[in-house]
DNA sequence: ATACTTTTGTGTACAAACTACACATAATGA
DNA sequence: TCATTATGTGTAGTTTGTACACAAAAGTAT
């Protein structure tokens, strides 16, 4: 078909955590369609440009951040989910660490934001759908693949990742249990470094050690929460 | 970027499985680039269809078949990956039961041909990387979703269920487990029909029942073998 | 028809993993 | 120094997983 006339975007939801609270970065609109409304952000695919060096350029373009997990999601080729015509989206998932949080707006995006993916605002084009497709893989993926660590410090206390598990599975958690169980997949150091945040006994600090998983992973052994 | 001049097709890795044989199903191209060479049956997404449509009517154009469960796979966007220039290619994952099994080839295929998944022939543009994509996804999610009913027929005795697993998990299951865990997540329905095929004692029938499954997802009760 | 072969169908004992649960420790702040 | 807050740890009971063998119902060969 040398007369087809399909545009082809990526777009890229990200995701970070910090106290609790599962954020999401979205972009309003400086221009048309849906000018002024809030959107996932992306953008049209070069035609010398992998599709992951397309998300990676225009997440920095548009909000400057430096992500630290991407993977694909899912494409989205609804022939009427953009007002303009045929456009397929390939789409993103990507999580930061709390300290790569720092945004900054420019080329389509008039402002950067990030949002409680309970407190969403209304999204454009067939965004919301996006979302929710990638909210249903941060959930399943966290309990079968170590990608929680991506959301936090390189080091962290363990309260840290329990509050993470709990505020993404949506349900309390045995802290003694999670903790047995974590420790017992053998992929976490313990440093000699502890952190204190206010009052309470001060906890130690502990790290992910990929090359670890990977090792146990080749072996057959595999991460489960 | 109203310049963009990128391709859009879709590929679909289509697997049956007859009596211990996991197959795939291939097409020798007609046409150039890789003209007479073996290649997933695919080709481009027209402007006004949507993506499942496209892979629905590569499908039957170039192989005739009936396809039974589909799913979206992954996106190879590589820029070299068509000699023609750069195509995208959104690629999808179907399982056809054994009684769809027939096959006829037409328009860009030459020929159409079930291939065991272990005696493939050499394959065009990037297909070796998509197959082998599906392979590890369906070898998966086997674990996890009740897909496997969907390469069997409607009514199945319960040897061909394992068969079907020790097949795909590359490994052997004890009966009597195998049994107890599957009966035990009350997806199947034993019916009041004998099968005999050869010597041996007649075997009772059994189909997988979607309703109920559905209703046990609901409820948060999840396959997994 | 009888004995042999083939495939289906079933229970139990032991091991491993999961779950529920409470108190000491080390810090801060009043 | 006393109250408050958060971290760190073990055990008993339950559930789930694993290993394993023999009877039942058919076909096949003599």
């Amino acid at each position: 078909m040398s007369n087809q006339s399909i545009k082809l975007s990526v777009d890229a939801v990200v995701f970070g955590y910090e106290e609790g609270n599962i954020s999401v970065l979205l972009i309003k609109r400086k221009y048309e369609p849906f000018k002024g409304e809030w959107a996932i952000p992306g953008g049209f695919v070069l035609n010398e440009e992998s599709l992951e060096e397309a998300v990676e350029r225009e997440l920095h373009e548009e909000t400057g951040i430096k992500i630290n997990y991407l993977e694909q999601l899912y494409t989205f080729g609804k022939p009427s989910r953009d007002p303009r015509g045929r456009v397929v989206s390939v789409a993103y998932f990507g999580l930061v660490r709390p300290n790569a949080y720092k945004i900054v707006a420019s080329t389509d995006a008039e402002q950067v934001q990030w949002f409680n993916i309970n407190e969403l605002p209304k999204l454009s084009f067939d965004h919301k759908e996006i979302l929710k497709a990638a909210i249903e893989r941060l959930q399943g993926k966290i309990t079968y693949e170590p990608i929680g660590f991506e959301l936090l410090d390189k080091k962290f206390p363990f309260s840290d990742l329990e509050k993470l598990y709990t505020t993404l599975l949506g349900r309390d958690i045995d802290r003694r249990n999670f903790r047995k169980k974590m420790v017992g997949l053998n992929v976490l150091d313990e440093l000699d470094e502890k952190v204190s945040k206010g009052s309470g006994r001060p906890a130690n600090l502990f790290q992910f050690n990929p090359k670890r998983y990977f090792q146990l992973k080749e072996e057959g052994i595999i991460f489960e929460i």
